[in-house]
Parts: C-alpha cells; structure tokens; sequence
DNA sequence: CAGAATCCAATAAGATACTG
DNA sequence: CAGTATCTTATTGGATTCTG
C-alpha cells in the first residue's frame, strides 16, 4: 500500500504550468502520477490537487475512466469510499510524462529564459 | 530546399485532434512538424493548416517565437517575405512529438475503443 | 466521504473584413 | 503576401452551495 500523498507534490514551484505540453487536460497528468504506486480514494487525491475543485476532479477522472485510463471502484460501506486505479492503459502514460518530465529537466529553463527576454521589450 | 507541404498531412483521418496530449497550444505541434525540414513561409503553414485562421497561426507563431521555438525572418521585399524556422529548441519538441506519435500508434485505438464502450450506454 | 447542481469568469479560437 | 482589427462564440475551469 502506498505512502500518503505529499500535498505539496504540485506545488507552484513545480513549473507544471508552464509547461509547453499537456498529457490530458488541465489535470490528467498529475492523476496519473498520483496514482503510479497504487490506487487512490477521491479525498486522497485531492490533498495534493487541492487548486482543483470537486466538480473539475470529477469531471476529469470520469472523462480517465470513459477513455480507459483509471478504473472506479465503489464500495457499498458508510461513509461512501470510492478508490480510483490506473488501468494497464492509463500505466503507458508514465512513460510520456517521463519524456515530457525530461524534456523539463533540460529545456525548460531555456524556455523560460527566451519568453523573459522577449517579454520584457514588450512590457510597458 | 524541402519540398511543398502535403495540403493533406494533418486531415481530419490523422487522429491528431484524439490524442491525449498536446504540445504548446493547439497548432504548435503541428507547425513544428511544418519546420522539421527547413525554413517555412506563413503562406505555406496555411496549406496544411488551412483550418487555421490567419489571426491564430500569428498568435501562434508569436507565442512560439517568444517562447525561442522559432525564429522570424522578415525580408524587406515587394510583396513581402517573411520566413519562419526551427530554433536548437524548438528542434528539441521533435524527440517529444516522436513519443507522442509511437503512443498514438501503440495505444490510441485501445483508447477510442473504451470511449466508444463507455459512450453508448450513456448516449440518450 | 464523495460527490451533484448551479452559476459565472476567463480564455481560446473561429468568422469576417480590411491593409502596408 | 503577410498579416491586423473587431467581433462573437464555444469551451474550461472555478466558486459556491447542497446532499445521500
């Protein structure tokens, strides 16, 4: 069983936000990495993705589970406990974040430099 | 001196708009791909992103110059010239444009096959 | 706890027309 | 040719409130 999520595992210093790629939408993405050592219940994921409001985290893990990618699983106990698994499809994707994470790694920075040199001639 | 561009090369057949991610805004990847083999005019981009108005492949291409993906050279000609190519960095983007594509072509059809699955028994 | 329902704001993008 | 200028629409995402 996996350890407990970080809540700070997305936090604003991590430049997931800029950058220039997108597994996804807006948070498909990080619901896969905090899934990738095992399954998670819904209040689980939303410590470290707590800019995301339920409705949104919803939506996104309904669209995941439509294209294959998580499984829900819904235990019939009270209070309600639902978990939420990567499928072997959903898995594959690791290996595109890994690429795009390296990509980070070594040209985002570069990136970043070229839009704050052109960002300032531009600036009032 | 690369050929012309295939009108059809981004067709409504080339899954493009399925794939679960996306590199830079939504046209980025694909003019990337445009400038793998050489400088390109803004008049040759639209053939192949002929779905694209004129207004957003500047955006487009502004975003991305300001982001050193591309360059943009204008020539003082009449008519006017103005060409737009590849940077080291931009060139970067093609290892993770490749990635996404061996993706697509691995797991995509398993994918559209599980929203098809998915989308019927909710469909009124 | 795990969401559903409703409403609203921001952004992206397309249509259309015009110009140095 | 290579854009610019407006306008309008569609889509996302977020805020808030409520419930089995």
């Amino acid at each position: 069983m996996p350890e407990e999520l970080n809540p700070a595992m997305f936090d604003p210093v991590c430049p997931s936000g800029a950058m220039p790629f997108q597994i996804g939408d807006k948070w498909t993405a990080m619901i896969v990495i905090c899934l990738e050592h095992g399954p998670r219940r819904f209040g689980e994921l939303r410590v470290p993705l707590r800019a995301v409001t339920p409705k949104v985290l919803t939506e996104t893990l309904r669209a995941m589970e439509r294209d294959g990618l998580v499984t829900r699983t819904a235990y019939a106990e009270n209070p309600p406990r639902v978990e939420y698994a990567l499928t072997d499809l959903g898995r594959t994707l690791l290996t595109l974040i890994e690429a795009a994470r390296q990509w980070s790694r070594a040209h985002l920075p570069e990136l970043l430099a070229a839009r704050e040199a052109h960002g300032r001639p531009t600036a009032p």
